[in-house]
DNA sequence: CTGTAGGGCTAGGGTTAC
DNA sequence: TGTAACCCTAGCCCTACA
């Protein structure tokens, strides 16, 4: 049966290395998107990316590939990104947007990728610590408290109502009535149950 | 991710089976709230319980978009003139950019993004149609067809059996042995109706 | 604002070609 | 046999719409 593989090339590895840079990983679609590397990607899917991003990360582990470099002498005139070492980023708890790519269009770009998660996570710990109420808050009472300071999507309550649910599931809060509790104090610091979880956690945003 | 999935016990769906029983399809708040099912299904959303269900049943339910865009089948009957120039095209500027060095932001903002992919689709058609070999035309004399009166990126070969395998997969195109036919003549508009460019506004303060 | 339908994307396991 | 490349599907999220 034919069908044929399509070997990486090079140039292809390189482009997804720094698109993953830029990007960070698990955006696949918007590297393949990405006009700086989709001429070098337009023949891969954004799967694809994903599934050499998978081995490339299995084989050439870490950190330390001295042994056989491939001369990377190319010397680009202008080449503002670099495509170095995997973004190898220490876990951050929850840090507010940084690292603003310049250059993208009005539109101030809250756009929750999923990434957002862990900070939700950490706004609504906050506000059941602050509001410390015996019987737990509601769910409109966490609204509330994060709204007022922190900037939010529009979309915000069901976000949050998902956030609480999930959290209530993983047993990191308690539902009484309508009200949400902490269970653990232990913080909700995704206790990271990994075994060996290799984590090329990606930046943040 | 602070967010590890939740895969469906058997015991939630057999809950969200009777629920649908119950309720019918369509209903899925009075399922999730039905404090028969609650206890069941008190960890889930409304939401989850419809995406449940479209992959209990639907199984057939395509998705799992990769790759560019599947057309959306406008009946609209269309001339094969709206196509990109095929035959002696007379300047079809293939973005030979493939090899130039990577960032250059900014420069193009015609994108590649998949603009050509049409393109490319033409040209593969017009190779087979003027070739009209009985038995198809293998990649080798296609490429080389294209080749001759087209000017092509350096890495085109591995495009074209890209495309060619799309189009297959596609139905647009079949396969024998190492050989491939058109299948149907129908138009193979294969780009995306409403690109729903961002906006790239040139913001020039 | 509350719900539903449907599109879209990713992670991860499975499969195939080499 | 091992592995790179590729496929399939579950789980969610997002947007549109009623």
């Amino acid at each position: 049966m034919g069908n044929p593989k399509q070997k990486w090339t090079q140039e292809e590895e390189e482009a997804l290395r720094a698109g993953v840079a830029k990007h960070g990983t698990g955006k696949w679609k918007d590297i393949q998107r990405d006009p700086e590397f989709n001429k070098f990607l337009f023949s891969r899917s954004n799967i694809d990316l994903k599934d050499k991003w998978r081995n490339m990360i299995g084989g050439a582990s870490g950190q330390g590939q001295r042994d056989k470099s491939r001369a990377k002498a190319k010397a680009s005139s202008d080449a503002p990104s670099t495509l170095p070492s995997l973004p190898n980023a220490p876990n951050v708890p929850v840090s507010d947007e940084a690292t603003a790519e310049p250059a993208t269009d009005g539109a101030q770009r809250i756009a929750d990728d999923g990434k957002n998660t862990p900070r939700y996570n950490a706004m609504i710990f906050e506000a059941l610590q602050t509001l410390k109420d015996p019987n737990g808050s509601d769910t409109a009472a966490i609204f509330n408290y994060i709204e007022k300071r922190q900037e939010v999507p529009q979309n915000f309550r069901r976000l949050l109502s998902s956030r609480l649910r999930r959290l209530v599931a993983q047993e990191k809060l308690e539902k009484v009535q309508n009200c949400f509790k902490i269970k653990e104090i232990a913080s909700f610091e995704t206790k990271t149950p990994a075994p060996k979880e290799q984590d090329v956690r990606p930046k943040q945003l």
